[in-house]
DNA sequence: ATCCCGAGGG
DNA sequence: CCCTCTGGAT
């Protein structure tokens, strides 16, 4: 079997995109982003947790503490108590304590909204950066590429295997293969097709609208 | 490469 | 029980 042509990865990507878009729509940020500082620490919460669980939490966060002000001024005991129910809670409380007062005392309480000084802020990689600039600033410079875009990208061959534990790397060929237009909805459809059909465990691989598309589809 | 770390599903 | 969940820092 020939090795496939860039060309016609691009073309599947492109299907790929044009199919979920049909059957996902426009999905919606589910966490908090009523202004980007509660929609960073909502992402940076929402590390290897669902959503449901970080909306759990989220209320009683920005209760207590509203704006990067207050929380920059919060013991990290305090908010490890709220968010407990969280996974890696101690790391992510320590995160958004140090986040807060970096936002206040190098950027005047305000979220940055370019790539390089989001990532400076503790918690926040690639991945959270995306999403922030894409959600809060309308702006597209890259993929998020979380744990189910990485999955599919793979699953689809439409990143190298090389590349399977090196999101930065899956981002990059998705950026190659993919027209700009299609970059915002990637992650919040690939996330939906991903929960529904394409999941990690047992993917259901018989109801799978991009069965014919799929390499490790039998 | 390894650690962080609880909830939920199968 | 074991695996996975919208990762990031060391």
């Amino acid at each position: 079997m020939p090795r496939e042509t860039n060309a016609s990865r691009r073309e599947r990507a492109i299907e790929v995109c044009e199919r979920l878009n049909r059957r996902y729509g426009p999905v919606e940020c589910f966490l908090d982003h009523q202004n980007p500082f509660r929609l960073v620490i909502s992402v940076l919460l929402s590390a290897q947790t669902t959503d449901a669980q970080v909306n759990k939490v989220t209320p009683e966060l920005f209760r207590r503490w509203p704006t990067p002000y207050e929380m920059a001024g919060a013991s990290v005991a305090d908010v490890m108590d709220v968010i407990k129910s969280l996974g890696f809670y101690k790391t992510k409380a320590k995160h958004c304590v140090e986040a807060a007062k970096m936002i206040v005392a190098d950027f005047d309480g305000e979220v940055p909204s370019t790539m390089r000084e989001l990532q400076k802020l503790p918690g926040v990689g690639r991945k959270t950066a995306n999403i922030v600039l894409n959600v809060g600033f309308g702006i597209v410079e890259g993929i998020a590429v979380d744990t189910h875009v990485n999955r599919i990208a793979h699953r689809l061959a439409l990143s190298p295997k090389t590349h399977e534990k090196e999101p930065l790397k899956t981002e990059q060929d998705l950026l190659k293969i993919l027209p700009h237009e299609y970059w915002e909805s990637v992650n919040h459809q690939w996330i939906s097709f991903g929960r529904e059909i394409c999941s990690a465990r047992s993917p259901k691989c018989a109801e799978c609208p991009l069965a014919d598309l799929c390499p490790s589809c039998n």
